[in-house]
RNA sequence: GGGCGUGUAGCACAGUUGGUUAGAGCGCAGCCCUGAUAAGGCUGAGGUCCCAAGUUCGAAUCUUGGCACGCCCA
């Protein structure tokens, strides 16, 4: 017996009950140990960081990378699934700052790095059990207990030798570059961080005058109009530049007779700005006064420093006239653009000679004692204004206005703008691999398939050196030591090798702390401050010691270290490291949304490129003796690496299509999701309604559908099986089948050859669904999985279940046409099972508990992931049944159309319908079931007819798709000769010789046959008729007494069976009816008709009278009124 | 400003190498069925396939140029 379905209960309810069954039994696990030795699947977990709640995008990416790894595990591979914590960097210290109340980083070192690197270690657990709990109750399965951790001593020391292979090759270097600078604190930020904090802001838009001198140095009456930004840059402007190739005009101010030098095109423009008359006296190339010398606004640098190299005109091509004055103030230190320049002006003189870069801001954003009295100690963006004050009350500023663009502010505090700063910073030289990187990229499959050369590519394209330090506390901190009294440098790959060096000291400060606090945890001990205080003696200068720089790492690079860090791989030649590390590199699989297209995707192709890079170019020679990069002449380090295969997520927009944000409120708490409608529904939701990289908007609505649309349709199919196979006793382990997955040996299961058509038909969509399921997961196409799996449990419910159900409903219990039945069905809904496992895995567990384990117990798998995939009996596909079905299912829906049409109803039965098929190809087959579509439309008789010129016009249409090619021009022409003869008498004569020749004209004419033309049917109106493509149902409407008596006894039926069900009997229960009426016609209907009445209703007994005990109920039969007595019998 | 992507029914989406009646779902309307019943089915209305030009015998599909939106970058 199958236990019974239970009612009442939730889809979500059940879910619980099955994670509850998986985490005590230790399913994951055994899942794992059932493919010990079996190829690997790897898949790598892109660690979220734990200190935020998740929220629904959260969900997707979750279900997305539980899918492929359940799937390939069913279909044989072995699939570890490491999870992993992204724990250092910025976010984490915004947020401990922000419980501490504090902002700036000097804030930070007044309040101690010990106790907010203490805090930050503390605080990225915080929301820990919500996503535990997330990801337990999506059903993902992963190590969590070993996850990996990018804080842990092992990480942060695989990260160190990845650091120190890098060094030690050169490839990571330090240079002076112009950073997007965060001041408040005191770090700068990478290209990444940068572009999520962009805002429209209003800044000012100035237009100063720029006094130019003669050649003796003397300021002349002309003045060249420059346009900035930034006024608080002006202090340390060095240049201006104009665009060589331009036209620039000197103008005469009309109202003050001041000579000013702009672009020619801007001319108009400004002076509509200023609303006066800008009269052009003579104009020249922007190349005629490049190299002229000019006063800058203010006197910072300028007496102090040689006027002849900065204060200049240069030449620069990225001026453009689309605004401004054509003239722009270049102030190197706050632009990369403008350092540029400086760095070609620095050229043009020997070392040393040039003009130095001049800066009067400091790294706080706050002006130095350099820049003028009124704007000193002050942060630079509060200054705009005094500045422009300033210029305006000595005459120098033009114009100034508002202008809106946007602008970078600290992605983790939003009230902070962020600066263009010189500083020294550690850069990773990628660009030296761009090339590799490419290569690896092109091997890489993406999904779509656009990522490859479009967004990705195009980064990869214009990759600039990775600017990886960051002058931060809570993250890997850099491991380069530097001699204190030559500057010389070593890096460090792990910290028994630091302890290894010479007089090493410092490792006191750890240890008491450790002693004050011994639930610090020992991770700590290799990050700031305790780290930095471990210093040794100097390889380099005798007494002097080494000691750590002070920066930190970005922690992007953390994240893109996984592939080995997770193991703690630094190179081992042997051992465990080396091992799971080689065996899980590169991944098969990995799944992110697009925004880490610059961010572990990226991350993770750089680091691995650069260590185990597709040549031996980038080695030391000392590397390539050494065994630790064996790697590199491995299988393993062919391209692509460090991952084959990646689906990239479209981003998850909230309900009102707008970006998910707490504030707004526009999604709902993932935990009341899986309340309402369970795990399975969100899943399905995601895997089922569009591929996975098109942005989704969350919609509750669809999340809602995919109950009734899937999960219930399935789970009624299942409903309705247990329900009669239990009523007829039907047990597959009882019948002496030994297993859920393979029936032989059951003395009652009939070869597939020996069953009836509606059971090969069900078991070859079975077979085919599996087959495409299995082609399509294979290639990472979960949305076209699932539409296959959903008609397939359509077909299974609406035509398989409904046209068996008087075989379920025979009463012989044993015989072997409804033993097929059970046979038939049961194996569909054990494959299905399977089928959905890794889609929705509590149904799935559910269904597999209920159909195999509760009849083989512990002769079948303990659950379904334990299962293998089913695989596709390919002899057991038949198409042209398939064909077939389908073309029944299409004349039966035909025939509802024309009832539909002509108002009858189906309870109404009908003398015949007329079949007229255009391609007789299958009619055989269709009259040979005529009494199915009979019985489906409720009619007496179906016939098929050939040439049914009255209720037809044939119309013969070319075959385009056959013919297009073989006629090319003449296509219309044929198009419109075959509109014009007659479609019947063709087709006679298409059908005797074979062929018919067309007349073309001009002597021109071709032969069509049977293929290169196709027949459209039209219904001549006046008929009940319906058309499809192929095909045309035509009703017979007339009606008799005898058939309208019928219809009305298909009333009575169902209203008492309306009446059975309000009285709660159960399927087998026998009932007494009586019908009072007035109505003669009635009566005589009920006495005809009394057998069928009895049997559809499990009645004993039919008469027209009342039922003393019965309570009556009023009930119109067909065009009679008529009380209705209806009681369970004794 | 640049790159990438997306524009198809009220909504959210499919549409396989170009082939002439553009599709399933939800919603809506009407109807049916009822021995799967806190279900099920059928039918219908609703589309300038963003716009324009081009290539072609033929374009939702290919090309070019616009427009709108999204993301990424400056």
């Amino acid at each position: 017996m199958f236990p019974a379905v239970e009612k009442n209960e939730s889809f979500a309810d059940r879910e619980l009950a099955t994670g509850k069954f998986w985490k005590e039994q230790g399913i994951y696990e055994k899942t794992l140990a059932a493919r010990k030795g079996a190829e690997n699947f790897v898949f790598y977990e892109g660690p979220p960081t734990a200190n935020g709640m998740p929220h629904p995008g959260h969900c997707l990416t979750r279900s997305i990378k539980d899918l492929y790894p359940r799937y390939k595990t069913m279909r044989g591979f072995r699939c570890e699934r490491k999870a992993g914590w992204d724990t250092h960097g910025l976010p984490v210290e915004v947020e401990v700052c922000k419980e501490l109340g504090i902002h700036s980083k000097a804030e930070i070192e007044a309040h101690g790095i010990e106790s907010f690197i203490q805090k930050c270690q503390a605080s990225v657990w915080r929301y820990m059990q919500e996503w535990e709990r997330l990801t337990e109750r999506l059903g993902f399965w992963v190590n969590m207990e070993e996850a990996y951790v990018t804080y842990h001593q092992s990480y942060v020391e695989s990260v160190w030798w990845s650091l120190k292979t890098l060094f030690d090759r050169g490839q990571l270097y330090q240079g002076h570059k112009i950073v997007w600078w965060w001041a408040q604190g005191g770090t700068a930020l990478s290209a990444g961080e940068v572009g999520q904090g962009y805002r429209e802001v209003a800044d000012p838009s100035v237009f100063v005058k720029f006094p130019l001198l003669d050649d003796a140095g003397e300021v002349t009456d002309t003045s060249l109009l420059v346009w900035t930004t930034t006024p608080w840059t002006l202090p340390s402007n060095q240049f201006a530049a104009v665009h060589p190739e331009i036209e620039y005009a000197t103008v005469v101010d009309g109202e003050t007779g001041e000579k000013l030098v702009m672009a020619k095109d801007l001319v108009e423009t400004i002076a509509g700005k200023v609303k006066r008359e800008l009269e052009i006296v003579s104009t020249c190339k922007g190349s005629g006064i490049v190299g002229k010398r000019y006063q800058p606004p203010f006197d910072c640098f300028y007496s102090t420093h040689d006027h002849n190299t900065s204060w200049r005109v240069v030449a620069a091509d990225f001026v453009t006239t689309d605004s401004g004055s054509g003239a722009v103030h270049q102030a190197p230190a706050f632009g990369e653009v403008d350092y540029e320049v400086l760095v070609a002006e620095q050229a043009r003189y020997t070392d040393g000679e040039g003009p130095e870069l001049i800066n009067c801001v400091g790294p706080d954003g706050k002006f130095t004692d350099e820049a003028p009295a009124f704007v000193r100690g002050r942060w630079v963006k509060d200054c705009d204004k005094d500045i422009n004050r300033n210029l305006k009350e000595r005459g120098l500023l033009f114009h100034q206005e508002q202008y809106r663009h946007d602008y970078p502010f600290c992605w983790r505090a939003e009230q902070d703008p962020l600066i263009q700063y010189p500083r020294e910073s550690w850069f990773i030289r990628t660009t030296d691999i761009k090339d590799q990187m490419l290569a690896n990229n092109a091997e890489i499959n993406w999904l779509p398939g656009h990522i490859k050369d479009g967004r990705f590519g195009k980064f990869l394209e214009s990759n600039v050196d990775w600017a990886l330090s960051r002058e931060r506390f809570w993250g890997t901190p850099l491991p380069i030591w530097v001699c204190e009294q030559t500057g010389k440098m070593e890096a460090i790959g792990s910290y028994d090798e630091l302890l290894a060096k010479p007089q090493t000291t410092g490792m006191e400060v750890w240890e008491a702390a450790k002693a004050a606090n011994p639930e610090l945890p020992d991770d700590l001990r290799v990050h700031k401050p305790y780290i930095d205080a471990v210093t040794y003696a100097s390889p380099f200068a005798d007494g002097a010691r080494m000691q750590r720089v002070t920066e930190v790492i970005d922690c992007w690079y953390d994240s893109g270290a996984m592939p080995f860090a997770q193991w703690g791989y630094r190179g081992q030649t042997s051992g465990p490291e080396k091992e799971r590390f080689e065996s899980q590199f590169p991944a098969d699989f990995i799944s992110e949304a697009i925004d880490q297209t610059r961010g572990w995707f990226y991350s993770q192709l750089a680091i691995s490129t650069m260590i185990w890079g597709n040549d031996e170019a980038g080695m030391t020679n000392d590397e390539k003796k050494d065994s630790s990069f064996v790697i590199r002449n491995s299988s393993l380090a062919k391209p692509p690496h460090p991952f084959r295969n990646c689906i990239v997520l479209g981003l998850m927009l909230g309900e009102d299509g707008q970006k998910m944000s707490k504030s707004k409120r526009n999604y709902r708490d993932p935990s009341e999701i899986f309340d309402l409608y369970g795990a399975d529904a969100l899943r399905w939701y995601f895997f089922a309604n569009q591929p996975p990289w098109t942005s989704i908007r969350y919609s509750e609505q669809a999340i809602k559908d995919s109950i009734p649309e899937f999960l219930l349709r399935l789970w009624n199919v299942y409903s309705f099986f247990t329900i009669y196979a239990n009523i007829d006793e039907f047990d597959p382990k009882a019948e002496g089948a030994t297993d859920a997955c393979g029936f032989a040996d059951a003395a009652s299961y009939r070869p597939l050859e020996q069953r009836g058509e509606l059971d090969r038909w069900i078991l070859s969509e079975l077979n085919a669904t599996t087959a495409t399921v299995t082609e399509r997961m294979d290639a990472y196409d979960n949305y076209g999985a699932c539409q296959a799996i959903t008609e397939f449990v359509d077909a299974m419910s609406n035509w398989y279940v409904r046209r068996s159900r008087d075989r379920f409903w025979a009463s012989d219990q044993r015989s072997p046409e409804k033993l097929d039945a059970y046979w038939t069905l049961y194996e569909c809904l054990v494959s299905t099972t399977k089928l959905i496992a890794p889609f929705v895995p509590f149904l799935a567990e559910s269904l597999w508990q209920k159909l195999a384990v509760a009849v083989f117990g512990d002769s079948v798998s303990e659950s379904v992931h334990l299962c293998d995939f089913p695989v596709a009996k390919l002899p057991a596909i038949d198409a042209a049944l398939s064909e077939q079905m389908n073309l029944v299912r299409e004349v039966t829906s035909l025939g509802r159309q024309a009832r539909s049409a002509a108002e009858l109803k189906v309870r109404q039965p009908l003398t015949k319908v007329e079949v007229i098929l255009a391609d007789t190809t299958h009619q055989a087959w269709l009259e040979s079931h005529a009494g199915l579509i009979a019985e489906e439309l409720n009619v007496k008789a179906v016939e098929f007819t050939e040439n049914a010129e009255q209720y037809i016009d044939y119309t013969i249409v070319p075959n385009f798709k056959q013919l297009g090619p073989k006629l090319g021009k003449n296509m219309p022409k044929v198009k419109k000769l075959l509109s014009q003869v007659d479609g019947g008498q063709m087709l006679v004569e298409l059908k005797s010789a074979g062929k018919v020749t067309l007349e073309l004209g001009g002597g021109e004419s071709i032969d069509l046959d049977e293929n290169d033309i196709e027949v459209r049917l039209q219904a001549k109106a006046g008929w009940a008729a319906a058309q499809g493509r192929g095909v045309v149902v035509v009703l017979a409407t007339e009606l008799t007494t005898e058939l309208i008596s019928e219809g009305w006894m298909r009333d009575l039926v169902r209203v008492v069976q309306d009446q059975r069900k309000e009285l709660g009997c159960e399927f087998t229960d026998r009932i007494e009816i009586g019908v009072v009426t007035e109505s003669a016609e009635l009566r005589t209907a009920i006495e005809q008709f009394q057998k069928y009445v009895t049997q559809e209703t499990l009645a004993e007994a039919l008469v027209c009278e009342s039922i003393a005990d019965a309570e009556p109920i009023s009930a119109k039969i067909g065009d009679a009124d008529a009380q209705l007595y209806v009681q369970v019998a004794s």
